[in-house]
DNA sequence: GTCTATATAGTGATAGAC
DNA sequence: GTCTATCACTATATAGAC
């Protein structure tokens, strides 16, 4: 039986656990709020650890936001292969959003609430990210095939998915207490009335 | 000529200055990246001025909210006796919001951007407030009068505000490179059929 | 009411034993 | 690879002179 220093039992990826609970802690108490101290002390590891896996606080940071838009893209790609309409895309990423804010509400909150250039000034803005350019692309492409309206892509993009943005931020914030995914078809029909031709 | 003993010219109401210049470091920077000492530096006076006329950092940003609040309610409760039906005074608060964007963007970021939780633990979030709870009013006197179709009202409030909002959002950023206001006719267009009977 | 100087506490990060 | 101990620094806030 090998023996391996940890005081921790299950420590075979300490970073995964790192990376969890900052997570936890960035999206419950603010990544200023959250000291180094605090992510050792929670995840019940020594500070060197942290520093062993990740040279600052920052690193931690961006690891979890890379992460979790190489995520979205993945799971983004997957619908451009499965659908082809403009509605049917778009109305499928509100659905994958939908669910996600219910089943990674931390994660989410991380994506979509943070002001990552406050504290990740080097990282690329969420708005200049690959998830976001495609769903510009989707909007683009309905507006291209006249499935919507001409106009800014920009300001269409922003008409069909904004409510669902800020329904997933008062969902997060606790401000509307219902799961999201049953209120898809209403939010969809509203977002889709609104832009359509 | 009366002799003050600050070395600033014009500090009658350094109070305001204060004010002024933390919430400019505020939305630039953030608020736990702005010291006391950046404020104190940036308004060129002294760490003991600005503790005398406020007890701790926080309560400035109270301030900067506090004040606000009260200039957005004051300007809401303008445009109820102003309007009569949901669609008008729905779409005033937009015009008055996106111009708002333009002419005070930091008020407007802070207002609206700022993760207020984080700083400011013990003022109530922004979607409780007065004048969030008026916009939530009209919306639900809408549904009442059937200007607006029958649904949940933070849902219908959310589809129809959240386009908006996230358009403030992305030019407050820098994002969205034009001027709000000559876009507010298409915005409207797009959040009102969505939600219209 | 404004100033300078300082107390106090906690932060991000490192050193070096094991 | 994980630990403990500690550094160097910066932050908020206070004390007390003027």
């Amino acid at each position: 039986m090998p023996k391996t220093k940890k005081k921790n039992g299950n420590a075979v990826d300490l970073r995964q656990t790192i990376l969890k609970t900052a997570l936890i802690l960035f999206t419950s108490k603010g990544y200023f709020n959250t000291s180094v101290h605090d992510i050792k002390r929670t995840a019940d590891i020594s500070i060197g650890a942290v520093y062993h896996h990740f040279k600052s606080k920052e690193e931690i940071a961006k690891a979890i936001y890379a992460e979790m838009l190489e995520v979205m893209t993945k799971s983004m790609d997957e619908i451009m292969v499965q659908y082809d309409s403009t509605q049917e895309r778009a109305k499928a990423i509100m659905r994958m959003l939908f669910d996600w804010a219910e089943t990674n509400p931390a994660e989410m909150e991380f994506m979509l609430h943070a002001k990552h250039k406050e504290f990740m000034p080097s990282a690329i803005p969420v708005c200049s990210s690959r998830p976001l350019a495609m769903m510009r692309e989707v909007v683009q492409t309905g507006i291209n095939n006249g499935e919507i309206r001409e106009m800014d892509v920009t300001l269409a993009a922003t008409c069909l998915f904004g409510g669902m943005f800020r329904m997933i931020n008062l969902r997060l914030d606790g401000i509307f207490k219902e799961p999201l995914p049953p209120h898809l078809e209403m939010v969809w029909d509203c977002a889709w009335k609104g832009v359509a031709r």
